[in-house]
DNA sequence: ACAAAAAATGAATGAGTATTCATTCATATT
DNA sequence: AATATGAATGAATACTCATTCATTTTTTGT
């Protein structure tokens, strides 16, 4: 948006008009929900005009795929970004991922409501269930390893990776939905904390 | 459904019509997502005619209100029933919570992604959230409560009853999530586990 | 400066949908 | 049996929205 804010062009390049577009459909739907986005709304958002949609996307159920590309991309990025500068050590690692879901850069009420419309339609919309899935099982993969040096480490008995990757990823999702219902009584700091005292009694040797 | 379908009655009480068209409702969202459900739809499920919606609800609007209460009051029930049912003690009444979210009956795929259908719109529709927060708040009372007591009789010193019960809740939601999106991969007795190895490292004392 | 290409517009189209309502039908009451 | 009641129907209505496309505007290449 950026890009193309600071010139005076009337026209601008296909890649820059899709990503305009995309973030529209993006605002529209946190405002008045999946059903309720018309690619009206979604021109009007954007500034444009009524078609324009349809001449970038080919369709409405392209508009939808390729906006939930666009989330999973962009959160990959970040989550790749914020394992290439946290420490090498997996309890700096894993501390980095758990950051990374409650920064407000990706834990926004507007994106949180996007991502759950797109999960809301998983079972109907079988292209949205791939867009997903095949990212989640990269991330799970990340955590266990990382779990699994880290009880390796600490010598856990009672411990599995496998569930504490299953819970972990579990609650900071369930936290982005507090947010989504209470945004009042959710508080970051909180949230923070809450994970932190789940890896403290889990992992105690490495993270008190 | 059953109160009517074992009788050859062609008409039925108010109540019961409506009970009726809240459980195609469900179905309907289920099978082709909170946009995709017209009332045409709802009322083909049903097998009764176009109009019998408005007939019983006024509106779409309504309709869909009333299908969210339900949800909200059978979940309700549910988690009194659970409380009810248990042993006395914290323990015993936090452990039948957490079996209670995972419940086949509760934890079901349909049911799940519905409820992810109006989380979803929470943002656009404030009496969504209305809808949800209410009961959500006391929900969090009442395991924040048994949190306290558990803490207290164990003596913990590092562990807040808030942090957990954030994070409890946040938790059991995200394990829906995972079978919404992972069905295949998603293993309720994994699920069991998780919660399980995190009250054991929470609660040594109490869940070992 | 000019022509050709590309981008964008916005009015028109047509499929689909919520809602209304005159009519039909089943049941209860007299 | 006759009548009254309210449930249910389904065709008609009014409206919304995705999509198309003829036209205009802007950019690019020469």
């Amino acid at each position: 948006m950026a890009s193309i804010a600071k010139s005076t062009r009337r026209t601008a390049s296909r890649e820059a008009r899709r990503q305009q577009l995309i973030d529209a459909t993006i605002k529209c739907i946190a405002r008045k929900g999946m059903g309720g986005t018309t690619l009206g709304d979604v021109a009007g958002e954007a500034g444009l005009s009524q078609g324009i949609v349809n001449l970038h996307f080919e369709s409405k159920e392209n508009l939808l795929n390729e906006t939930l590309r666009y989330l999973a991309d962009e959160y990959k990025t970040q989550f790749d970004k914020a394992l290439a500068t946290s420490g090498p050590h997996p309890v700096d690692r894993l501390r980095a991922l758990m950051e990374l879901d409650l920064r407000p850069s990706i834990c926004d009420r507007h994106k949180i409501s996007v991502w759950f419309a797109f999960w809301s339609e998983v079972k109907s919309r079988p292209m949205y269930r791939k867009i997903c899935a095949a990212s989640d099982r990269h991330y799970d993969a990340v955590i266990e390893s990382l779990c699994e040096a880290i009880i390796a480490e600490g010598g856990y008995l009672h411990i599995t990776a496998s569930a504490v990757t299953i819970g972990l990823t579990a609650m900071t999702n369930g936290l982005w939905l507090s947010y989504l219902i209470s945004p009042n009584t959710f508080d970051r700091q909180d949230a923070a904390n809450a994970i932190k005292e789940y890896l403290c009694s889990v992992f105690p040797k490495q993270f008190s």
